[in-house]
DNA sequence: CCACTACATTAGAATATTGCCATATACTAA
DNA sequence: TTAGTATATGGCAATATTCTAATGTAGTGG
């Protein structure tokens, strides 16, 4: 495999690699969201996730279409979604190994991981 | 879902978010390697190679045993080879889109993506 | 013990990411 | 035009990542 590919992925990962971001995917699972409903259902400040709108964007993770004032945001490919769903699993296989990392949680009562 | 969780899936991300990393973990898809036959197959610094693996073994993305002289690094979970084949898929659907970005291969020609 | 091999760790500079704040832009409505 | 709503962008400080180079540590063999 090839540098430039690896370095692709290496790309999707890093649009990955924050909470909110992350957050971001998972609220746009079933379908488009604007701006808007994302920041009421994220809080926090609003420039701030349209930076990491913005960073998803860049990396073609979402696509965004504008509609009167305004923006919808969509996933642009359901893999992410497949890849967000394995890492569930990988969450709760190593939920034991990952317990101190959390500081929280008792590791068999399931909390939707 | 708990911003917990989300924390701890973008550290795993962030671990797999550097395309040297990515190489790692793609060597160890059919088994262990020794951090020698990784620096052999991978090229560069060795201190470089060894801080990725560090980084890898700190967000559990491989386990190493010591034998002897040597190092074994294996991945813990092939969740993780799930998650890099779907990305295989990723890259390949979203070729068009992103050729710009990588400036180079064509696009209808199988290149083992 | 000494030398050698295999890895790991530290230090430091360059660069990138993140969050907050303020401001800018685009659209709507009156 | 003016005001208001929705979203994006730029500046800037704090922090994190990545690389190179140098040094440290563990195990092996003589």
């Amino acid at each position: 495999m090839n540098a430039s590919l690896r370095t692709f992925k290496a790309q999707i990962f890093q649009a990955l690699a924050n909470p909110t971001r992350i957050a971001i995917v998972e609220a746009l699972r079933d379908g488009e969201l604007t701006a808007g409903a994302l920041l009421t259902l994220l809080g926090g400040e609003q420039s701030n996730l349209s930076q990491h709108l913005a960073v998803l964007r860049a990396k073609h993770v979402v696509a965004s279409r504008k509609l009167g004032n305004q923006v919808y945001y969509a996933l642009r490919d359901p893999v992410l979604i497949q890849v967000l769903d394995l890492l569930k699993q990988y969450v709760s296989t190593h939920l034991n190994d990952t317990l101190s990392m959390l500081g929280e949680m008792a590791p068999e009562h399931d909390r939707r991981v």
